[in-house]
RNA sequence: GCGCCUGUAGCUCAGUGGAUAGAGCAUCCGCCUUCUAAGCGGGUUGUCGAAGGUUCAAAUCCUUCCAGGCGUGCCA
């Protein structure tokens, strides 16, 4: 919001610099306009380094140039969203600072936008994101928990940010996995039977699988469970309904769940493996039938047709993604393990060899999530080992500080969860904090509409600012530019608190600037980030300034602060999933 | 061997080619009669893994090397 306004104006001040003849160059401005918030104070609330990089095209000096375009910035002027200092600073940066008109329009512009603040606006494309896509043969442990929480709130932010967007869940639900499930499940139901049947070596466990099959015994009818592969059918769908059970748990929730074994019954395995046949991408060696994935950039061929007759799952993956690319997606994201890095470039081969455009798919990783309590790693399944269940972790801490945790991260970089962290309720835990910050926020609203103690008489007053009178500025705070101008007045009086409010308003402008990088570089995690320094900002401004007055414009000007600053909470903790409580 | 990811303060991590490198934790000092102290302010803390290169400007881009993690199936 500033730094497009920011950007805007520079941007004018080249082409009226070029149009004058002051600049011997094109109307087009040659370098990215980038507005920076300084790190130091001293270098304005916000600055641009663009003349130092025109100094080439130009062959001015930089500081020549940023002297220019301040004087020609002086020109274009304000068009009525308040005004700013511009200055030229050595070696030839521009810095802003922005006056109280301009914070007072940040509020007020936060407030007619209300929860679409911060949206982008629809960029008229459709995306689809693929994630976590576990085997239906078990819970879903920590590492998938990451991929969903990454997924959901990737989904979330590109949506925010003006993207059409899918969500769907591939289901692994064919192949040698499969048929040991089946095997496990069906012999665990013939000893239920009675018959002595030797258990299969390397099964899944017997009691994981017992529940269910007692579950599908009470069901179903014997003659519907006459093969492995029904009971295998029945049981796989009961992992798959609890996968779901637990993701919606989390927040969680896909658009569609997409069956591999359909792929099968359709044909289209079979269409895939023709289609690429077809553009002499396939060979056929040592009875199997192969992918020439050496020619499309893999680091060397790979089996699509087993010398079995069965097809791998790359064969399967081609004609799911051949299925995506013909739903006409725009970009198409899938969300892996790290884990299956090696699967890339075998991807990539395939959808080459459909000739389809490999850059509409990306594939973002997720390193591994370590567990720890008080610094030390845990193992906490009685059932997997060492692997840790999400469902066991969400017990222990709760869906939101999973969802933060797990969203907060670099998709590149491990994470350290620390369990006794995330059920802390201090600053320590950003989660909590974040969610503090917010019902703080509430707690203001609500008690500026009640009577309070007056410390001298000992009696208590009537409230600051009647039910009504607060819907008044609720309603008018979205309307009139100038309502929260007061909220600014007192600099002289207290530049600590002027200062802390300016901190805080600035930081709120920055949600769509936010929200619209995040989106670009699909890190939700920066979002989460964000939160938390809006938190920080939100306590400091509370330390130094009250809101609640006898002074009856300034307290109603604050409490546009105070919903504004809600307001920018709630969008935020929206998109990464995490509740926004009124109370703690 | 090859491929991908990572290396920034004692720890966990941010950092978009820009100005003096940023948070939290830890540690030290100070602060609660006031809207939620479940907190706040201040101090200390760095060969940005190493060496070259590109640039007016490099933690950031390029090359080489070092260290760690993961992967390298006719499993998924």
């Amino acid at each position: 919001m500033v730094k497009e306004k920011l950007e805007g104006k520079i941007k004018k001040a080249y082409q009226m610099a070029v149009d004058e003849g002051t600049f011997k160059a094109e109307r087009d401005c040659p370098e990215v306009i980038f507005i920076e918030k300084p790190k130091m104070e001293s270098h304005g609330d916000f600055a641009c380094g663009v003349s130092l990089k025109l100094a080439r095209h130009l062959k001015l000096a930089p500081m020549k140039i940023a002297e220019t375009l301040k004087d020609y910035i002086e020109k274009v002027g304000t068009n009525g969203s308040g005004s700013m200092k511009v200055e030229a600073a050595q070696p030839g940066f521009l810095n802003f600072q922005l006056d109280k008109s301009f914070l007072s329009n940040i509020i007020h512009q936060i407030a007619s936008a209300g929860s679409n603040f911060g949206q982008g606006k629809p960029n008229g494309k459709k995306i689809l994101i693929e994630y976590v896509s576990a085997n239906p043969t078990g819970g879903l442990h920590i590492g998938h928990g990451r991929n969903a929480i990454l997924g959901s709130s990737l989904a979330n932010l590109l949506s925010f940010a003006g993207w059409q967007v899918e969500q769907e869940f591939y289901i692994n639900d064919c192949g040698e996995q499969i048929n040991k499930l089946a095997k496990s499940a069906y012999a665990c139901y013939q000893r239920k039977l009675g018959q002595s049947v030797d258990y299969p070596e390397d099964g899944y466990p017997e009691d994981s699988l017992s529940p269910l099959v007692d579950k599908a015994m009470s069901e179903f009818d014997k003659s519907k469970l006459s093969t492995p592969e029904e009971l295998g059918d029945i049981v796989k769908e009961y992992f798959r309904a609890d996968q779901e059970k637990l993701l919606l748990s989390l927040g969680v929730k896909f658009d569609s769940w997409f069956s591999e074994t359909s792929l099968h019954k359709d044909g289209k395995v079979e269409e895939a493996l023709r289609q690429m046949s077809i553009l002499d991408f396939t060979y056929d060696s040592e009875g199997a039938y192969w992918l020439k994935a050496k020619e499309l950039g893999d680091e060397r061929d790979r089996v699509l047709k087993k010398s079995s007759g069965a097809t791998t799952y790359l064969a399967n993956d081609a004609a799911y993604h051949l299925n995506k690319y013909k739903r006409g997606y725009d970009l198409m994201v899938n969300i892996w393990g790290a884990d299956h890095h090696g699967q890339v470039p075998g991807l990539k081969a395939v959808v080459k060899a459909l000739g389809e455009d490999p850059a509409k798919l990306d594939i973002l990783l997720t390193q591994i999530v370590n567990l720890n309590r008080d610094g030390k790693p845990v193992k906490m399944s009685k059932r997997a080992g060492t692997v840790v269940m999400l469902d066991e972790v969400l017990e222990e801490v709760g869906a939101d500080a999973v969802r933060y945790y797990l969203a907060e991260s670099n998709p590149n970089n491990p994470i350290n969860f620390d369990l006794e962290l995330a059920k802390k309720t201090s600053k320590d835990n950003p989660a909590f904090y974040i969610q503090y910050a917010h019902a703080r926020c509430c707690s203001i609203l609500r008690r500026a509409c009640e009577e309070y103690l007056d410390s001298e008489s000992g009696k208590m007053n009537p409230p600051r600012v009647s039910l009504e009178q607060m819907r008044e500025i609720e309603e008018a705070y979205g309307k009139d530019e100038h309502l929260f101008d007061s909220t600014f007045d007192h600099e002289s009086d207290n530049p600590e608190a002027f200062a802390a409010q300016k901190k805080l308003v600035l930081r709120l402008a920055c949600l769509p600037d936010e929200v619209e990088e995040a989106a670009r570089v699909m890190q939700p995690g920066r979002i989460a980030r964000y939160s938390y320094e809006i938190a920080c900002d939100l306590q400091r401004f509370y330390e130094v300034s009250r809101v609640l007055s006898e002074d009856l414009s300034v307290t109603r000007s604050r409490l546009g602060l105070i919903m504004a600053t809600r307001q920018v909470l709630a969008n935020t903790l929206k998109i990464i999933g995490v509740s926004a409580p009124e109370r703690m």
